[in-house]
RNA sequence: CGGGGUAUAGCGUAGUCCGGUUAGCGCGCCUGCUUUGGGAGCAGGAGGUCGUAGGUUCGAAUCCUACUACCCCGACCA
């Protein structure tokens, strides 16, 4: 493990303010708890959304966009959704400003009040069921399968550079469908598309389950998730999938008529991941050195360094690599050649290995002499010289390794960090040390809450096709059938 | 909202307890020369409403009062 992800919050929290404004990833705003993310960043994230839309496409859903403000009222209308986002609302109430009387400042006018207050969505399933009931009438109305790209707005008491911003960009599919089975059928092929994601475009390993009852979306009859382990040994909710059941098309009073003739509740689910996956994979993979990215998401996959000390060195230099960057991009690689004269290589190594960029390149006199490259890839920090001949062929299968070492990593890293727990006492050291906590649990809110009081440990996830396994509850004592995953979360 | 802390140049900070020259230093920035295979060296230079407002004093970054912002810990949470 890295040492500046000690289990202690204040050095890790340091050390990732200071490597994501360095790494050009994103700045805190001057605006409470948003972001400001930086081209580099947002270049990871443009690959990341990519990539996720191309599978809800392939899997039959389609983009939409609904308005960024939600009436009031039609927050009312779901009890449990109104009671989880109630306390984190931005509320807009007036729509004009005006000089103030002594023409000194800019104030709301008060004649400009609304009629009635617009919430900034936190999550569009009020303001979205509202729109389907204006486009559901039959059984051949269904499926509905739309996803929105957009930014949400949730006014946190305490925010976390993308872990927990008050506005953050994420997608949210939203699903509408005849039965509970094809609805509980969305959910886990979402759940499933997630999970894909996460481990083989981020190459973070994820758990895939079911959220408890009193850790589940307000509003959801399930919630399914896949939770990440980081590095400094906390568990992060890197995406959710809610089965919905008809409690929205109740609220909202969603029906279709069915092939039998009956006037039925559409069943519903909704999904979604942010920029928190961005948090999770500077968590999941940095070093003391900065970002490592996975190749399958970095903006810049190859950089190449000229080392030079005339301007015809460089001349001939840059011929060669000229070639090797048409070789590479026929290949699909993106290739960086960066031939400012007004940093020095080392300040170019170090920058790279800041960005996180998995493969870099560098050319000098020696090696135009032998027909030579140094290659350095910035997972293991391994340099050697090679032959140019053939370069393509040797990165582009570097690049696949990195993927693939970056995720074994990772998950020999949870391995050797998730504990089988059986005592109170033993549950309660290892949670101080971080980690999966695999434990038995008697199944009762009323326990999970005394858990997550006395340890600060939650209910992660229960792992879908968990083993059955007879034992008892750590905290009560009481009979139970499986472990679930505690752990400290962010 | 409760508890604790901080505010001095783009960034990081010294000075504040015990008031007293022109507010000091590092990084970064600009100019010039030498450098370039792991964050260069030397020389010169620019950059400050000391968070805001008021007060005490011959004199305030320093003492007093109020306010504001930010950070950490809790409640909340993708």
């Amino acid at each position: 493990m890295a040492k500046n992800f000690s289990t202690r919050e204040e050095n890790y929290s340091q050390w990732y303010n200071e490597l994501v404004v360095k790494a050009d990833l994103a700045e805190n705003s001057a605006v409470r708890g948003c972001m400001v993310i930086k081209p580099y960043g947002y270049a990871i994230w443009e690959r990341m959304q990519a990539a996720l839309d191309k599978m809800f496409k392939d899997s039959g859903h389609e983009n939409a966009y609904f308005p960024l403000f939600i009436p009031k009222s039609f927050f009312n209308k779901e009890a449990s959704h109104v009671k989880g986002f109630a306390k984190e609302c931005a509320v807009v109430t007036h729509y004009r400003l005006k000089t103030s009387d002594d023409g000194k400042d800019i104030v709301v006018d008060e004649d400009a009040k609304l009629e009635e207050e617009l919430i900034i969505r936190p999550t569009s399933e009020t303001i979205i069921w509202d729109t389907y009931r204006k486009w559901i009438q039959s059984y051949r109305d269904l499926p509905i399968l739309i996803n929105q790209w957009a930014n949400v707005v949730r006014w946190e008491m305490r925010t976390r550079l993308f872990l927990r911003t008050a506005e953050f960009l994420w997608q949210e599919g939203h699903t509408a469908h005849e039965t509970s089975q094809e609805a509980v059928k969305e959910t886990l092929t979402i759940l499933d598309i997630y999970a894909k994601f996460a481990e083989e475009w981020m190459g973070v390993p994820v758990l895939k389950g079911l959220k408890s009852q009193s850790e589940k979306f307000a509003g959801a009859i399930d919630t399914y998730c896949i939770e990440a382990l980081m590095q400094d040994g906390k568990a992060l909710q890197a995406g959710t999938s809610h089965f919905l059941g008809q409690n929205f098309a109740k609220a909202f009073d969603v029906k279709f008529l069915s092939k039998e003739n009956k006037l039925e509740y559409v069943w519903a689910t909704s999904w979604g991941v942010s920029t928190r996956l961005m948090g999770a994979l500077v968590m999941a993979h940095s070093d003391d050195k900065g970002l490592v990215l996975p190749p399958k998401l970095a903006p810049i996959q190859v950089a190449i360094i000229p080392i030079y000390k005339k301007e015809d060195q460089l001349e001939q230099i840059s011929e060669k690599v000229k070639k090797i960057k048409i070789l590479l991009e026929a290949k699909g690689i993106s290739v960086k050649y960066d031939d400012r004269d007004t940093y020095k290589p080392g300040w170019k190594f170090s920058e790279y290995e800041f960005k996180g960029v998995p493969v870099r390149l560098a050319l000098g006199p020696r090696d135009l002499e032998n027909n030579t490259i140094e290659i350095a890839r910035r997972d293991t920090l391994e340099k050697q010289i090679i032959p140019i001949e053939g370069i393509e062929d040797v990165i582009e299968k570097l690049l696949a390794e990195i993927q693939k070492n970056l995720y074994t990593k990772a998950l020999s890293f949870r391995k050797n960090n998730t504990f089988s727990v059986d005592s109170w006492d033993d549950f309660k050291i290892q949670i101080e040390k971080g980690g999966f906590v695999m434990a038995h649990w008697d199944g009762t809110p009323e326990t999970e809450l005394k858990i997550k009081e006395e340890t600060k440990a939650t209910i992660r996830t229960i792992p879908l096709n968990n083993p059955q396994e007879q034992g008892n509850c750590i905290f009560t004592g009481k009979p139970s059938k499986e472990r679930v995953v505690f752990a400290k979360a962010y």
